[in-house]
DNA sequence: CGAAACCTTTTAATCGTTTAGAAGTATATC
DNA sequence: GATATACTTCTAAACGATTAAAAGGTTTCG
């Protein structure tokens, strides 16, 4: 069990929310009472030890990066957001609509959430597609 | 255990692929062996009575109707790919990008695989979106 | 120092998903 | 009618994800 560093199960996708955050804001490693407040404050309560075991986890599983600082241990994020991103999509894309882009992107147009300045967004990001612009 | 008729396991939704193709080809609904021969096609080997009980808690689930022809069951979809398809890029859309349609959007494009045909087709589709089509 | 506070490791219970054997019932066949 | 065939229900094992109690080690501070 060493592998597939991209397919966080949902809470440890929570996990790595509140990791990466913390990164952005160059507050990394947290520690484990840090963690624990932070996933309280998006509404999931869990106990201390909870919150260890699954942190112990990840760090198996090479998710994590875990560090000794003083008496307890600290954790940062080893896999990067966009990573998890792109793979979960791929996976959804793959899984749900066979590989097929556009009956996604259908799919995902035809919401009635989706806000005219969001679509032109989107238009701007398919023109650069088109052109081959990689940023 | 009776309702969320739209979160199908991975197993699951196999199996409603296998349903939704026959039903497009006007075969629904299908017996057990039937399922069970064309999972197979698709790679998933399964014993005949492990079908069987999935097919059932499917059934239980509200996923599938299921109707008595002679003295064996036949199975058909309740829930149409369709709904699953937006339910299924709903939850990525929440749970891994926090909502934001242009960061999916980006990511989806953002990738090595997609061709410029379907690019193409993808800006008729903004463009659809834009006016306010709604078929 | 001894108690209180804080932190960890170990162990395990629970739950959903997947898998299938055992046993039972109906149908077909010799 | 007995046997093979086909299909079902019942029961449960195995596995991963989640949850946390129990037990034990450090640090702090009055």
């Amino acid at each position: 069990m060493e592998e597939q560093k991209f397919s966080p199960s949902e809470l440890e996708l929570q996990i790595l929310k509140v990791l990466w955050e913390a990164k952005a804001a160059a507050e990394t490693p947290l520690a484990v009472r840090q963690v624990r407040e932070r996933l309280s404050a998006t509404g999931r309560e869990l106990a201390h030890t909870s919150v260890i075991t699954m942190l112990n986890i990840m760090t198996s599983k090479k998710m994590l990066r875990r560090s000794k600082r003083k008496n307890a241990m600290f954790y940062s994020p080893i896999v990067a957001e966009a990573d998890v991103q792109r793979h979960e999509l791929d996976d959804v894309l793959q899984r749900v609509f066979d590989g097929s882009h556009t009956q996604l992107m259908l799919t995902l147009l035809d919401r009635n959430d989706v806000s005219p300045e969001a679509i032109l967004e989107m238009r701007k990001l398919i023109d650069q597609a088109k052109r081959g612009d990689k940023q």
